[in-house]
DNA sequence: TTCGATGTTCGACGAACTTCGAATAATGTG
DNA sequence: CACATTATTCGAAGTTCGTCGAACATCGAA
């Protein structure tokens, strides 16, 4: 199963400490703009550059922060940006962290869902 | 003296996770809410609930993260946000994290310049 | 020069974080 | 039912971070 006791906090309940504290992880950052075009991906999608239960750990971390949300369907897990409420809690911030160049976040792509063609 | 050898870096080689890295820390992020009226201040004039060693360390982190700037004035040291800059560098990200309800940051004061009337 | 004020630096400590591999749990398939 | 897939959790190791007190360095004043 998937992030059982996955328990999603209410943005009013989070910090900006919180937030900073979680986007401050260059891969953790990297992630979230992965995800910043609103789309919904699998775990197995998405292509880091560390262990398993690394991504697990970290995905966890944003959940937590109040930047992700996690959907269990099957065995498969999914994680979007709670986007929309992020804006009302932070008006304009994560825009202004997407928009930034040179941000040292690590790169976090998509495995190619078939080799060949 | 006071930071003998305080580098401060130039704007374009901070990373976004470097900045936001420092201002995760309640206390760095209490700094800059009192810094962010502009005015320069001195070592003496913060009222921090931390130790002197541990205010100059965390000084130190915002001055190598390139938020705020050092100057030396016989045993003095006066700070202030490089705020231009950091508006250049990141539009719009430390007004963003000002305007934040909720922030996780201790609050950071000024000391009576005297205790009496 | 001697003293006082102001910051910095130096260990040192515990707490927290990052990372991994292995073990575990749950679901879907043959 | 046995097995593969998917993700979580656990335990351990190593690193980084925040904090402090004490020692040090520098400047200004007496």
């Amino acid at each position: 199963m998937a992030a059982k006791d996955a328990h999603h906090p209410d943005l009013d309940d989070v910090a900006l400490t919180t937030v900073l504290a979680a986007l401050a992880d260059p891969l953790r950052l990297g992630l979230v703009r992965l995800l910043s075009d609103g789309a919904e991906r699998q775990w197995g999608e998405l292509d880091a550059p560390v262990a398993k239960s690394t991504l697990s750990h970290h995905l966890k971390v944003l959940r937590s922060s109040g930047i992700t949300r996690t959907r269990d369907e099957g065995t498969r897990c999914y994680v979007h940006l709670r986007a929309e409420e992020l804006e009302k809690r932070f008006p304009g911030l994560l825009r202004n962290l997407l928009d930034a160049e040179g941000h040292g976040a690590t790169t976090v792509g998509l495995k190619q869902p078939r080799p060949s063609a």
